[in-house]
RNA sequence: GGGCUUAUGGUCUAGUGGUUAUGACGUCGCCUUCACACGGCGGAGGUCUCCGGUUCAAAUCCGGAUAAGCCCA
């Protein structure tokens, strides 16, 4: 027997796939192109189980649709603009974007993507993922980058781009804008202010029952809680919470911010927190992310109180170009002598500050380039509805998202590490000059714009220095490998391969890469981007947590690979099921190599049967049509799910049908045969067609190992140089007669098998049994079978098959009703006769007995004149006794439709 | 707070209205059998999260509650 070594046979393997070059996508084929939208994967550090699992199953996608003919583009990709890698190297650095030259600094962070790109580039190939590295891109690669800057251009030709304000994350010490991953939570101490807010009208006397509601010598007031009094100028509204008993008499009213005389309306909100303050809150533009809530619920103008250097701003007044910790104490002194502030109290809270020099973050009103969102709703929803969703539910989730959407896309961030926005302003009258598409890729921080002074007024035109989103980048991945705009690289790639056939992602980006996606690859080319897509659930940890590196319980899979093997990682994977949340499982990769094992054992033994010759079509025996009718009909159950992309119930089938039907089952019953020489020819051609129709089956999950027993026994039978380029097999034979027989010889050695297990009988002892009895319909299924249940439950050769009763008297023990009969066609009667019967036993049993039925009519309440019996109806089911009395010198046991004589000890 | 999803033996999981709920891991018992003891055969172990409803019949359909996951620019 051939040495089984998992973890080399996958090294030997993954080279040589490498080296002959078995994935690769030919751009000149005639097949049908099977296109695939890999996530290009963010590259801000090695892939986790999580990561290992999502591409798995796409791989498991892209293996499939190649053994079924098609030319499966499957191409290696990186996503490396942006903030994190950014954040990334700045804290490994311990600097900011901004101590070091910007050309630098990109630099830096290329270099950090680079080597976790080496990094997840060996991963993916140890994995077994069979992408074509020879279709290959990174997102900030200047051929990429480049794509962005066009599909930029061409959507702000069409009118889908403006310039706003947009309030965005601001450290105002650093001076530059935050992502919200740079702001850290810190718990600090502060003091909350109880503040009067006076009504601008007497309001009804029974108003002042409740708490918080006050009178003095200026008229009737609230009391507010706030931290910030400070930002009371961009009070905007107050709020109460709908279920506040103090609803009916606040709401609508007016009150005037006090200091600065403003009139604002109060409104009842689900978002207030009761239990904060005295439960009425002031909502001022913008204090916090909740605040920009607010903004879009109500449509509050966006008035600041506080400006990019953390100074009071125009509408402060008196306070204007303070810093904000004077202003605040500025205005409680303010408020304390106008006896405005009712009380100061200690406060635990949890601030958002700069990552870096802990400042507290504001938001600030920036000028920001948006796309247009709002107006494609309604198209984004129509090409969403022209896709197949795996799963079906995940639509809704965009469908949701896109319905709530508010405002447009804020396409520009203030960053040094992404694609550069394409277009230079005059410094006088802020005309917008665009770059040529012929001249991208551009960076306007160093290229000249295409003309040298505004067409408008002569000014001085400056390269703008902000740069867009990631997902400008990552949204057009479906124009770029397509060959959006490269008709010169390869003029027939976008009519051949857009709208791509599949998108793989992961259901958390669904409003981001998914939406995105639609929307822009919709605006540009008028199509969808993909025809399929496919929502890969998450990976927890074993705990149950999501895996996530902050959490610090990522698993890292090469070292589950290094002890169990790829595959057997691999056979956890498809055991996840389609966009469900699933927790890794060490115990399951354990499982896998023990399939592994089972796969390796099964094929040795089919190899060893058939030896060097392949064995022909031949007549068959009944027991090979049966396994040969299982086989076939468990190919058509495994494509039509792989169709679906379901690959945790195809394994689970392939998976049972080997280890069971075809290992626990066919194997041990052919047998004997086997060693007898008996039936060699059919025996040696199942075994061939299933040995390499499973081997198939598994090869989409797990390449190694089926390559390597492909390669050592089928391959020089078979015209494929590899398995993973053969086709997928096909059903051989539906028989169901004989599949039935079979179904009966297997239900019957099992049977005895269980038997003797249970009487402590070695299940390879002799069994001295004389006959097996049963109806003529029964016997002829089984008997064909005969010599094989002899050998099999070793019965002495002079054992006879015989189609009658033995010669026993029947008991009959217990009647059971049948409800599935006895409901649909009697309905409320139905459970009267239930009652009926299981109170009558006795009774009904003897009838039986004696006149073999009992008559519908016989059973006063269903009002029946029927001649129809129970048992003939089907409304009952006969339990007979186990024991039964046999003739002289044996002992009969009767079994699910058969009885089996045993001769006398 | 909103949307979507999930809840099944100790653990993970299948389950498509029909009453005895699938399989795996673990556990217990038996069996060296010539592909495999990392195997085979068998057993024990379940108020199908809870509360209502629809139905002759609910793990399954509907409503509500609870808990968990993802997303909410």
């Amino acid at each position: 027997m051939a040495a089984y070594d998992q973890i080399a046979l996958e090294k030997k393997w993954q080279k040589k796939w490498r080296d002959d070059k078995i994935y690769h996508f030919d751009f000149n084929s005639d097949k049908k192109p099977y296109s695939i939208d890999v996530p290009p994967r963010y590259a801000s550090g090695p892939l986790h189980a999580g990561h290992a699992v999502h591409y798995t199953h796409i791989d498991f996608a892209a293996r499939y649709k190649r053994m079924r003919g098609y030319n499966v583009f499957f191409p290696l990709c990186f996503d490396v603009n942006g903030i994190p890698i950014e954040e990334r190297v700045e804290r490994q650095l311990n600097i900011t974007r901004k101590d070091i030259d910007r050309h630098k600094f990109i630099k830096l962070c290329s270099e950090f993507a680079e080597k976790n790109i080496k990094t997840m580039t060996d991963q993916f190939a140890i994995l077994g993922e069979s992408m074509d590295s020879t279709i290959y891109y990174q997102t900030n690669a200047e051929y990429y980058r480049r794509l962005t800057q066009i599909s930029f251009i061409e959507l702000y030709d069409k009118g889908h781009i403006y310039k706003g304000k947009f309030p965005v994350n601001w450290c105002p010490r650093c001076m530059t804008a935050m992502a919200d991953a740079e702001v850290i939570y810190t718990d600090r101490k502060t003091k909350l202010n109880t503040i009067k807010f006076y009504f601008k009208e007497q309001p009804s006397e029974q108003i002042f029952k409740y708490h918080s509601i006050g009178k003095d010598k200026r008229g009737a007031y609230v009391e507010i809680a706030t931290t910030r009094p400070e930002l009371l100028p961009s009070c905007q509204i107050v709020a109460v919470h709908p279920t506040d008993e103090r609803v009916p008499w606040l709401v609508d009213q007016t009150l005037v911010v006090p200091i600065f005389e403003k009139e604002v309306k109060i409104v009842e909100d689900d978002a207030v927190d009761p239990e904060f303050g005295s439960g009425i809150v002031m909502i001022c533009t913008v204090g916090d992310k909740e605040d920009l809530n607010w903004v879009f619920k109500y449509k509050l103008p966006i008035d600041m109180s506080i400006d990019e250097e953390g100074c009071m701003t125009e509408i402060c007044q008196k306070y204007k170009g303070m810093k904000i910790e004077d202003a605040r104490k500025a205005v409680i002194e303010d408020l304390k002598k106008e006896d405005i502030l009712i009380k100061q109290e200690p406060l635990d809270q949890n601030v958002g500050v700069c990552w870096r020099c802990k400042t507290p973050v504001e938001f600030v009103n920036a000028e920001q380039w948006f796309l247009k969102t709002t107006d494609f709703k309604k198209m984004v929803l129509k090409k969403s509805d022209e896709m197949n969703w795996y799963p079906k539910f995940m639509k809704i989730r965009l469908e949701d998202w896109v319905n709530s959407l508010e405002w447009d896309w804020v396409i520009s961030r203030q960053r040094y590490f992404a694609t550069p926005i394409p277009l230079w302003e005059c410094k006088k009258c802020n005309e917008v000059v665009l770059a040529r598409i012929d001249d991208c890729y551009v960076d306007p921080t160093i290229d000249k714009p295409p003309v040298d002074k505004c067409p408008k007024c002569g000014g001085k035109l400056i390269g703008c220095e902000d740069v867009f989103d990631t997902w400008m980048d990552s949204s057009i991945s479906p124009l770029y490998n397509t060959f959006w705009h490269r008709e010169k690289e390869n003029p027939q790639a976008f009519e051949k391969l857009y709208p791509m056939s599949l998108r793989p992602q992961a259901h958390d980006i669904i409003r981001t890469w998914a939406f995105y996606t639609i929307l822009r690859c919709t605006l540009l080319t008028d199509k969808k981007p993909f025809e399929n897509i496919m929502m890969g659930g998450f990976i927890l940890s074993e705990d149950g947590t999501p895996m996530h590196a902050s959490l610090g319980n990522v698993i890292d899979p090469l070292k589950v690979i290094n002890k169990h093997g790829s595959d057997a990682f691999r056979c956890y994977a498809a055991s996840c099921a389609l966009g469900e949340d699933n927790p890794f499982r060490t115990k399951d990769v354990v499982r896998g190599v023990k399939l592994l094992r089972k796969i390796w054992n099964v094929q040795q033994f089919i190899k060893n049967v058939v030896k060097d010759k392949k064995p022909k079509e031949t007549e068959l025996i009944d027991i090979d049509k049966w396994i040969l009718t299982k086989y076939s009909k468990l190919v058509k159950k495994c494509t039509k799910q792989m169709d679906k992309f379901d690959c945790s119930q195809t394994m689970k089938e392939v998976e049972y049908f080997l280890w069971h039907e075809l290992a626990d089952h066919y194997i041990e019953m052919i047998k004997t045969s086997i060693y007898e020489n008996k039936d060699i020819e059919s025996i040696k051609y199942t075994l061939y067609t299933i040995g390499l129709g499973t081997l198939k089956l598994f090869a989409v999950f797990f390449p190694h190992i089926t390559e390597e027993i492909y390669a050592d026994f089928y391959k020089k039978f078979e015209a494929a140089k590899s398995i993973h380029i053969s086709d997928w097999p096909e059903p051989i034979l539906v028989d169901k007669e004989k599949e039935s027989a079979g179904e009966s010889v297997k239900n019957y050695i099992s049977q005895v098998r269980s038997w003797k297990s249970e009487q402590g009988i070695a299940l390879n002892a002799p069994l001295e049994s004389s006959a097996t009895y049963s109806t003529s319909n029964y016997i002829s299924k089984i008997k064909p079978s005969g010599a094989i249940i002899k050998s099999t439950l070793k019965y002495p050769d002079s054992h006879e098959f015989i189609p009658r009763k033995p010669d026993v008297e029947e008991r009959i023990t217990k009647v059971t009703p049948v409800y599935s009969k006895i409901g649909p066609t009697l309905k409320k009667d139905g459970k009267k006769l239930v009652e009926w019967i299981n109170k009558n036993q006795d009774e009904i049993i003897k009838k039986i007995e004696k006149k073999g039925d009992i008559a519908l009519s016989e059973i006063s309440f269903l009002g029946s004149d029927k001649k129809d019996g129970l048992l003939k109806k089907g409304y009952i089911q006969i339990q007979k006794d186990a024991k039964v009395k046999g003739k002289k010198d044996s002992t009969i046991l009767s079994f699910d439709k058969f009885y089996l004589e045993l001769k006398e000890k």
